[in-house]
DNA sequence: CAACAAAATGCAACAGAGTTGCATATGCAA
DNA sequence: TTGCATATGCAACTCTGTTGCATTTTGTTG
């Protein structure tokens, strides 16, 4: 640990790449972000990230930018964005879904995780003629035991 | 046809029935919005809806208590909402999105249509104990027959 | 290394979907 | 028909996300 320096630790370097390599600038921000959800395993709300990079030792960042910085990662591809149970958006470091596309994933409507299923992979349908098939994935959505319980609950 | 009185049409009644049978009372705004959604295939957002019943016979909702009839239909599981891509509610009727789950979608990254394909749904994976299922679908990618057409033109 | 243009940031103001409080009206059971 | 729990309508509010614009920063070029 004694080589990394005040700029930050490995993730940070790796996520400089990646915004390089997709022709992005590589600004302190974008590398905050990127870096943090690749940490994490689960989608993070807009708010859970300005939390965690307001507690983490570089201090707060803007809503607006933390927002705009999050659309410029999405629409490079880097992280994937969707809407959960209560119509927030969830973001999540592209790298960790797609690293499973081979088999079946459950994703968790109320906290956004994503659990990999040991699924016998379905026979592919047959296509409309001239249709040309890329990939193919299952996705089951519903609540884990936590979100489960908790909606029993109350 | 001459049996129906201005009361309404045979899915009313039906919804009369359905709305009282869950221990509810059968207000027109109830009947009106529950019987909408059991004629339409797929989901409609609260504005959808809103503008549905403006432009019937009989008048418009309130925009409030619209929100509070399907509140009451879904609490009473007549009645399914999920966020959509972009984050609004989309309401549908119990048993529609069932029917329209269980077929496989082709989405095509080209021009972002969507089609429906007559394929059997592959039997559900097993899932974890505790986890509840509540939607499942194949999603097929690739390039539709225009799309791949055009691909090799250019 | 300095200058520069394009892109990113920060702030304030805005927009749309959904919710809450409260006074009034209404369905339905006795 | 009456009583009252429940539903409605209105206004005001919250929360998530967007837009406009002046200022700062990035990465490049001379």
């Amino acid at each position: 640990m004694s080589r990394m320096n005040r700029r930050g630790s490995k993730s940070s370097a790796d996520a400089t790449a990646k915004i390089r390599a997709i022709g992005q600038r590589a600004t302190p921000g974008r590398v905050r972000v990127l870096s943090l959800l690749g940490t994490v395993p689960r989608g993070l709300t807009h708010q859970d990230i300005e939390t965690a990079l307001a507690r983490s030792g570089e201090g707060p960042m803007d809503r607006v930018t933390l927002y705009r910085v999050l659309d410029s990662l999405v629409s490079a591809g880097l992280v994937l964005r969707q809407a959960d149970e209560s119509r927030v958006f969830r973001f999540s470091a592209a790298g960790q879904a797609e690293a499973h596309a081979a088999h079946a994933h459950f994703r968790c409507d109320g906290c956004g995780r994503v659990f990999c299923l040991e699924a016998p992979p379905p026979a592919a349908p047959a296509l409309p003629d001239g249709f040309r098939l890329s990939r193919m994935s299952l996705d089951l959505r519903g609540a884990c035991r936590d979100c489960a319980a908790k909606r029993r609950a109350g």
